[in-house]
DNA sequence: TACCCTCATGTTAACGCTTACATAAATAGC
DNA sequence: GCTATTTATGTAAGCGTTAACATGAGGGTA
């Protein structure tokens, strides 16, 4: 009824608990003969080794623990696919933690993470606060920022250049021709995907003369794409866009939704940039062009960094930023 | 530099370490004055418990194993949500896997849950193929299926009634006046995504005297929804169809993809209704009617009763079913 | 004062595993 | 053929907890 344990198998293997151990850690070391004999218990009892007790000794549990923001987002979904494929290949497991953004929500998990004696923290998208700092540091836990990183504290980190992305996402457009470009944004206390989009998309204004357009910004500060709103206050602020950039595929799709309702034609009235190019992207109405992320590379290479950490291999690059790309699809038209 | 353990609490305090233990446990049986010398030393420390340990002895992990085909389905963060939100209720954690429908991935998840001693497993939306029971049993955890069940097996499962559902759907065609009625669905070797919806539609067929649209049925094998093809295939084999209704939403928006490249007007010309109810149905152009899953009762349900189930504490059904709804948006009209 | 109970606390053996150390057998060197 | 060295295996300590049991101080009763 209950798991067989190293014990069951050296009785039945006849040898010492000690032995069946090393068959299974060092198995060079065990005669030939008395090797198989284990293996055939094993085999017999179907026994695993019990994890729990190995992570007391080892000090190590080959656990990363993921923090993510909002899993309904599905920028997510390739994230997490990579750290998958990168943690069976270093062989880590994962555990996903969801937290809604909610503050309490990830104390909570970070003081579960080291209870349970967590390799490592994938810490994904969020801004770090100085309170997170404090508490991730309490931990003396390795953590790595995923999609997001911070400048104040030495945390390393895998992502894209944000504002050179924003900037080149707003240049497509200019060099289509648009010269009356407006932006939907995150709130700049974002200081992720909020004021770097921001920034690049003034300084693709500014380097192209355009600063007439750099008030055609509205912000919100959700992140749902349910947010209507917000595409109503670009066409009040400035009737006369033919080019709307936003910071993120989801708020393009609620624009692209808003646009339509309104009998506003994409692209023919007006572009539509996007960012992330969540796979949802590839079948709205029109198809969207986006910035593209690489995402599954960002996990794939966040969870290699992090065990580079965790093992003291080598000293890894602290910052580190992947390329991203402008994917043209439909939405956006040369005037 | 490591981290405090029992002894170093004990030590501070100056008690024994089951004094210490007795203090976490069952606090009113140590008097108050080493109680509190025992609270003050564990503040100070910042100790926490270590839960490898712990479990070695209670033989509970507190932990529940989620197995996901297809973590980019959309359909699936709400039913995280709520398992994460009963998980908390009821002190558990929650490790997510994704197995991309790969059995080797399946079975290399349930081997380290084993390992791992998780306390119960929720194994998501997939059919139980006899070799995946086998394993199961083998490994004597507790298995929920979520959005799936075996009529093979006497595995306990949450989800909703898919034939009823599917029947409902194309129920609500028909009331609206449509009389030419299309499926795509997938494929019949799916018992639980496959099957059910189609019998859902053939019986809806049968009771209203349609008979003759029972073979307008397309099938698709992947679960994507870049899935033009089935679209194409639709319109070629039964080109005069006034409604379709797809067995996913993803399939659905694809197909409103498709209908649009074609010039075809939804709902004018085709009625579309598809299935899940994921976030993003709220915002494709037109705004998709479905058949909506509570997913996230699904998600919380399945985990109160995973619980029940580990904890031995009543008999609960087998098999329950949750309530569907069908939400009607733009994608369909009456005729 | 002797006896029994209660209650708080300490001691110690588990839990399932790894590993340093001890031991015994086999091999090598001379 | 005897010691020195290597090799295979067993014994036992320890990882950080919990809990059964032991101990001993204090209080109540006769």
């Amino acid at each position: 009824m209950t798991k067989p344990t190293i014990k069951d198998v050296a009785k039945i293997a006849n040898v010492s608990i000690s032995t069946v151990s090393r068959v299974m850690n060092a198995p060079e070391s065990v005669i030939e003969s008395k090797r198989s004999k284990v293996l055939d218990a094993i085999e017999k009892l179907k026994y695993k080794p019990n994890a729990l007790a190995r992570g007391l000794i080892y000090k190590k549990t080959n656990t990363l623990a993921v923090v993510i923001p909002d899993i309904r987002n599905p920028y997510y979904a390739d994230i997490i696919r990579g750290m998958e494929d990168a943690s069976k290949k270093l062989g880590y497991n994962l555990i996903i933690c969801n937290t809604d953004r909610d503050k309490k929500r990830l104390f909570s998990y970070l003081n579960n993470f080291y209870e349970r004696q967590v390799d490592g923290i994938l810490y994904t998208s969020d801004p770090v606060f100085p309170d997170y700092y404090n508490e991730i540091k309490r931990l003396r836990i390795p953590v790595m920022l995923v999609s997001t990183h911070s400048m104040e504290y030495e945390l390393p980190s895998v992502k894209i250049d944000d504002e050179q992305a924003a900037f080149d996402a707003v240049k497509f457009l200019i060099d289509s021709g648009h010269r009356k470009i407006g932006m939907i944004g995150f709130d700049l206390s974002d200081s992720i995907a909020g004021q770097t989009r921001y920034h690049g998309f003034i300084r693709a204004l500014r380097e192209n003369d355009l600063d007439e357009c750099k008030e055609n910004i509205v912000y919100v500060n959700g992140w749902s794409y349910e947010t209507p709103d917000a595409a109503a206050q670009m066409l009040a602020k400035c009737p006369d866009v033919t080019a709307i950039f936003t910071a993120s595929d989801e708020l393009a799709i609620g624009l692209l939704c808003y646009l339509d309702e309104r009998g506003i034609s994409v692209p023919d009235q007006i572009s539509v940039i996007g960012f992330d190019n969540i796979r949802l992207s590839r079948i709205t109405i029109p198809k969207l062009t986006t910035v593209s992320q690489p995402t599954y590379e960002i996990g794939y290479r966040s969870v290699e960094k992090l065990d580079a950490i965790i093992e003291e291999k080598e000293d890894p690059v602290l910052r580190e930023y992947l390329p991203h790309e402008i994917v043209v699809r439909a939405s956006t038209r040369r005037l």
